[in-house]
DNA sequence: ACTGGGGCTAACC
DNA sequence: GGGTTAGCCCCAG
């Protein structure tokens, strides 16, 4: 069974990072692989790219697996938003603009506490 | 159909 | 922790 490509697999992502809670962040692999897309880590960079300001998706909680907002080509002001708006829920930066990711990152479903 | 590049990732040094 | 190399799959021209 191949999973439909096309703009579904874009609005597969999508509402993935709208599930995203507030304070916590995923990255671009997490995201594409909750999505039933495993690889595709670009893809969600793409998905992202397309959105608009007024779509209601937390794109900004989408970071890469370096614990860092990707620096985008052309659009770096987006960069210093995404930070701004993590910091607004409580993820904290260090001075070389990280994030700890063991701390952050969004567990979907925990099954058990270790 | 082909080529080049990309909001990535993991491995290696 | 930071820079480099290769692999991945998809989109745009």
């Amino acid at each position: 069974m191949t999973p439909p490509r096309g703009s579904d697999t874009h609005q597969r992502i999508l509402a993935v990072v709208r599930r995203i809670p507030r304070g916590r962040v995923a990255t671009y692999g997490q995201v594409a692989l909750l999505a039933g897309l495993p690889r595709q880590a670009r893809l969600v960079g793409y998905a992202l790219h397309a959105l608009t300001p007024a779509s209601a998706v937390p794109w900004h909680r989408v970071i890469n697996a370096q614990g860092r907002v990707s620096p985008r080509a052309g659009h770096s002001a987006a960069d210093t938003t995404q930070r701004i708006r993590l910091a607004a829920e409580g993820v904290r930066f260090d001075a070389s603009g990280r994030t700890s990711l063991k701390r952050y990152r969004w567990q979907p479903a925990p099954s058990r506490s270790p």
